[in-house]
DNA sequence: TCGAACTTTCAAAATATTCTGAAAGCGATG
DNA sequence: CATCGCTTTCAGAATATTTTGAAAGTTCGA
């Protein structure tokens, strides 16, 4: 199956890290390290660095089995809150960054001290501007605990439903 | 400006890209491969290629100036419609083609055929509503020949304004 | 048609990223 | 406290991506 390859780059995440995420989603139930290095090839280390990230991105959580000393691993289920807890990631570890470095030069360049600098500073400014409301967009859909881009989803049109031939998250509440 | 290094990651495109599309942007006025190379130390070939991939992209155009044979390039300087421009393309280059792959492979295994696929049938229509979803929303963000997420971040929330001291888009339309 | 002035291409080199596997770590158990 | 079963680490190997630069291509004016 290599469409997981592809999610890897839609979602930011390595290829590898992609591969084991879809493995543990599609099959729905925990797996241990030895399952997922023989079902995708791959050696110990790179199971376990990936499982690790996996961790650090809050998308996959250990799980264990009474009476076995293995650990299991198991994948959030739902489609809407493993893309938030992606969107919140990448928020915290791209944009952040990124705002705080546009600050710091902008502070760096005032207008007073550099002449010719307005110009300049306008476009950083919009591009503050532009990354602060991503910010904010994204902690907006990022905070609620219940379905956030569900909702936006139907704000922003007309078309809340799904286009294939179920539901498009089985907990929906009525 | 080691910045602009790290805005290629958040938007998806690579890293010498980022810095020529900067370069062009922060400077505000057409500038020449020779241009290019000078101020980023690169080479010709990377330059050449780098510019047309922006061009590709579709955030970066030719420009000429009268009596003179080099190509000028010119960047869009609106940071909305640069980010139009970027989710339109993501979205043909990634979202699609993904979506047409998770089809195919939901069509191979049919519940019909594979008894006991049902669960993982499941998954992948969860899957495929979810990237529906985004391609159908990224349809609508991107259309418009106005500012659509502007329209999106006010929808959103009640945090219409920008946080630095201009506005965002500095040619909007009354 | 020629050549000057640019631009594009692409194979090879440089660089960056990812993966492997053996060794070290860690806790539970006898 | 020695060993077993399992997990993590990390230097080096394998792979993938990016960059270079020289040669080939293009365009235009004379």
């Amino acid at each position: 199956m290599a469409v997981w390859g592809q999610m890897a780059g839609a979602w930011g995440i390595s290829r590898t890290m992609a591969e084991v995420h879809a493995l543990l989603y599609i099959s729905g139930e925990p797996l241990c390290t030895d399952d997922i290095m023989e079902r995708l090839d791959i050696s110990r280390g790179n199971a376990s660095m990936s499982l690790r990230a996996l961790l650090d991105w809050g998308i996959v959580e250990r799980a264990h089995k009474r009476g076995d000393r293995k650990e299991y691993f198991n994948c959030e289920q739902d489609v809407w809150t493993m893309f938030r807890a992606i969107v919140r990631e990448r928020i915290k570890r791209e944009v952040d960054p990124l705002l705080a470095s546009l600050f710091e030069i902008r502070d760096l360049t005032p207008e007073s001290k550099v002449p010719g600098a307005t110009t300049h500073n306008e476009r950083l400014d919009a591009l503050v501007d532009f990354f602060s409301t991503v910010e904010k967009l994204g902690a907006r859909f990022v905070s609620p605990p219940g379905r956030g881009l569900q909702l936006a989803a139907s704000l922003l049109g007309s078309f809340a439903g799904g286009s294939s031939s179920r539901n498009a998250s089985p907990e929906a509440k009525p």
